[in-house]
DNA sequence: TTTGACCTTCACGCTGGCGTGAACCCCTAC
DNA sequence: GTAGGGGTTCACGCCAGCGTGAAGGTCAAA
């Protein structure tokens, strides 16, 4: 299939597909006319991504653990691989950061709002 | 005073102070050989600065509103200031709102790492 | 006079997953 | 043949507060 096909069947768009080829994430065939050919097992691998990408992880990351990730009708689920758990620990390290700076944000707005 | 000692004074980077004035933010006067000369009443305004960018305004924001923040020793307070709270209160949601998408990012984390 | 510390103005780098033209090619239907 | 709906490869824009050289002027101390 083309591009927008399985941009249609994935509900990513055809420039985030790029991306992702681009990322080393997706390797799509290419037809004589040099248009992108995916198979059915791309549209599974997109929803992998998708799953990682909803997750935090950047493309690198992803790059070296998609094959890690099955996604099934019930969700995505894990295969053991080397470093993928210290590699999603330090990943929610760095999200509960980001929380504990925006609570401080939080509260420094609200002390300014709060304050006559 | 010049830069450097500014800096010092305030806790913040000759460069942070530089990127200040390029947002209308200080205004400082200047020698005769063209460098920024700072006056005692900016260690004020540059605590003024770190309060509001700590709690979350961007430049913009704070150059239409700096004039409403006093900081004593107890912390900042509010003049009024027509429109503020508005504002204050538009800056909260976008606060909250990357509170939510963070908080979605980690549940999808946790439904990664979790699964078997 | 020569360090050396401090100042000045550009202007790119960072973080990163895409959006959005631009300029051009492929194929089908009329 | 031509219009139209695909496809392709660049490559900048975004959001934003600075960090970080680069190239060069200023000034006090030795």
């Amino acid at each position: 299939m083309q591009i927008s096909e399985l941009a249609r069947a994935t509900g990513v768009s055809a420039r985030a597909l790029r991306h992702y080829e681009d990322r080393g994430l997706l390797i799509p065939g290419r037809t004589g006319a040099g248009y992108r050919d995916y198979s059915e097992s791309d549209v599974i691998r997109v929803a992998q991504i998708k799953a990682m990408i909803a997750a935090g992880l950047n493309t690198a990351t992803i790059q070296r653990y998609l094959d890690c990730v099955r996604v099934d009708g019930h969700g995505p689920s894990l295969k053991m691989c080397p470093d993928l758990r210290a590699e999603l620990d330090s990943i929610a390290e760095r999200l509960a950061a980001k929380q504990a700076d925006l609570r401080r944000t939080q509260q420094r707005l609200n002390e300014l709002a709060s304050a006559g």
